[in-house]
RNA sequence: GCACCCGUAGCUCAGCUGGAUAGAGUACUUGGCUUCGAACCAAGGGGUCGUAGGUUCGAAUCCUGCCGGGUGCACCA
């Protein structure tokens, strides 16, 4: 619609006078009409003529041309051109479709990516709702999208692990039968912790960490699965596996299409940068390194003095496995921002040993979770704070009539005081501020939405008739009539949505949908507020405008992966 | 030292491909429920958009310097 509108400006000003512009229209404040654009401004100088001359002409030939669309069209202020819509073509606009920005574009989504062996904190957290959310973006807008997750399940940290293991256990492996299934991720965890205590306090624990570090690769090199440690091994990844899997799905996000464990990647690395020394990398102090200098970036190790991959070599290695396994034809790969500028390193490497496949390469990046006062989570300060525990201060502090609406709004409060922020900064993470039910939160938005669904079903819409309403397949009618103010305020904002989508897909930030939902709740309820629905002469209109404000919210909040009860 | 990101109301943040009086939430003050869900709505105070310049008809937005904060810079991931 406002594409279409533009380029018709855009001809009319061919037509006058004679130059190609790029007409943008913009939403304006209601009291100047629905769009407006400043072309004339922009024209201005170009032709030397007064903007508000310029106007004049491009107005009357709008007045002319366009009656269908515009109701109205006037000049303001030092040469804007506004423009009131007809009420035909505010109701077409405010429909809940998605527009199709990538129909049938393969995009691999890297994120979460926690290692094996550890607890998941609240940096993979945040980045997993917002990973996820992404992944929902592009499929709406017809992608074919594939999950990937690419976790650390050698080095160091795993070998700390095994240690404790070790002093609890000894060699006997079938102890580990012992522990509880529940009990599993707590119990591996505590065991990391007291690994990395031991490492940092103990010489002689440091040597032996070190030496079942080597013996960990080789459980892989020789694809060892019957010696004691490689049993005590792949018991416990497997463990940490399932704990990652159950923990997505507790926070109701997609599940991931493949797991790509760091030891997988480290062959495919190792070859993809051996075979590119003298003319990508080079020998330096007996290590490969890549010299980013030449590009304006800094240099770093891809294979160590030893010969082993560092994760450099492993982040090359499974870019190629990732465009083996589902020949993409965008990556995009979700780190925290503390990481942007190694990845510029890595990609430029990429794009000299193979500039096409890196051209397909975006790194975005989240900032870190603060909590109050500004304090920043590290394990090394032992205060770094858990996932669960955010999901469990949370759901403490919801309170609801039932156990599963409780876990809606706590992952609703969660989910959105997360993507509510432009993607890209710290977040101050507030857990009072996020489970409040008033204001810009999650809660806020589900109750906008059983609080419709509510007054719909008073109105006698079955529950039959509520799912249709709400399944994006059903098509949407429209019952409407010519429009009141109050009334055309709310249809004017639902017509919002397709362009609010619109700006999250292609700038792949999801906060805007998250403004632009709180808006259009907010427009709701003020419209509510003054006007009666239910028993009003006006009922059919306005029915139709609760229908098509249930449709739109339930589609933005389902494309954020926030749950939407209809009671709560 | 070099590089990248950030600095908007007391607090948490939108706005940043330049455009009309800089917007929300929260907190504070006040008003509105015998009437469709008040987890709501209405009203009020609160700002030299870090700072100094520059470009422009026009700058929170673009450029430069400075100040302040964060992050990253060779064999960890």
């Amino acid at each position: 619609m406002r594409q279409q509108l533009e380029q018709a400006i855009a001809s009319i000003i061919q037509e006058l006078f004679a130059v190609e512009v790029n007409v943008e229209l913009t939403r304006t404040e209601p009291k100047f009409g629905d769009y407006a654009t400043n072309v004339a401004l922009q024209l201005s100088k170009q032709l030397g003529k007064a903007p508000r001359d310029i106007a004049t002409e491009i107005v009357a030939k709008i007045a002319d041309s366009l009656g269908q669309q515009v109701a109205e069209v006037q000049i303001a202020g030092p040469g804007f051109i506004n423009l009131t819509l007809t009420d035909e073509v505010l109701v077409s606009a405010a429909s809940s479709v998605v527009p199709q920005l990538h129909i049938d574009q393969k995009y691999v989504l890297e994120y979460s990516c926690p290692n094996a062996f550890k607890e998941l904190h609240t940096g993979h957290l945040y980045n997993t709702i917002v990973g996820d959310t992404l992944g929902r973006l592009l499929e709406a807008s017809g992608a074919v999208v594939y999950r990937a997750n690419f976790g650390g399940d050698v080095g160091l940290h795993v070998a700390k692990c095994l240690y404790s293991i070790q002093q609890q256990i000894g060699q006997d492996v079938t102890a580990l039968k012992a522990i509880a299934e529940a009990d599993r991720p707590g119990w591996l965890s505590a065991a990391y912790v007291a690994g990395a205590k031991a490492y940092e306090a103990d010489e002689a624990a440091k040597l032996a960490i070190a030496t079942l570090n080597g013996e960990v690769y080789k459980i892989h090199a020789d694809d060892d699965h019957d010696s004691v440690l490689a049993q005590m091994y792949w018991t416990c990844r497997t463990w940490s596996y399932d704990y990652f899997k159950a923990f997505y799905q507790m926070i109701a996000v997609a599940p991931f299409d493949k797991y790509y464990p760091e030891s997988a990647t480290s062959e495919p690395g190792l070859a993809v940068v051996k075979a590119h020394i003298g003319d990508v990398f080079e020998e330096s102090d007996g290590a490969v390194v890549y010299k980013g200098e030449q590009v304006g970036l800094h240099t770093r190790v891809f294979i160590t003095a030893k010969g082993l991959p560092t994760y450099e070599a492993k982040d090359l290695g499974v870019i190629f496995l990732e465009i083996g396994d589902f020949l993409y034809d965008q990556r995009i790969i979700l780190t925290g921002n503390d990481q942007s500028q190694y990845m510029q390193v890595v990609f430029a490497a990429l794009a000299a040993i193979d500039p096409e496949l890196a051209a397909k390469q975006t790194h975005m990046t989240n900032g870190t979770i603060r909590f109050g006062g500004g304090q920043k989570m590290s394990s090394r300060l032992g205060n770094v704070t858990r996932a669960v525990d955010v999901l469990h201060e949370v759901g403490a502090a919801v309170t609801s009539h039932d156990a599963a609406t409780g876990q809606a709004i706590t992952l609703g409060a969660i989910k959105y005081s997360f993507l509510k922020h432009r993607l890209g900064g710290d977040i101050a993470f507030n857990i009072t501020d996020s489970v409040s039910l008033e204001g810009n939160s999650g809660p806020y938005l589900q109750y906008a939405f059983a609080r419709v669904c509510s007054i719909l079903r008073k109105a006698g819409c079955s529950d039959e008739q509520l799912a249709a309403l709400l399944d994006p397949a059903t098509q949407e009618g429209s019952d409407f009539t010519g429009f009141e103010s109050g009334e055309r305020l709310l249809i004017r904002k639902l017509g919002e949505y397709t362009e609010a989508v619109e700006k999250s897909i292609t700038e792949l930030l999801p906060h805007h949908i998250c403004s632009y939902l709180y808006d259009l709740a907010q427009t709701f309820n003020r419209f509510y507020e003054h006007n009666r629905v239910l028993g009003d002469a006006r009922e059919t209109t306005r029915l139709a405008l609760l229908r098509c404000y249930a449709r739109t919210l339930h589609g933005g909040l389902t494309l954020l992966g926030i749950p939407t009860p209809e009671k709560m």
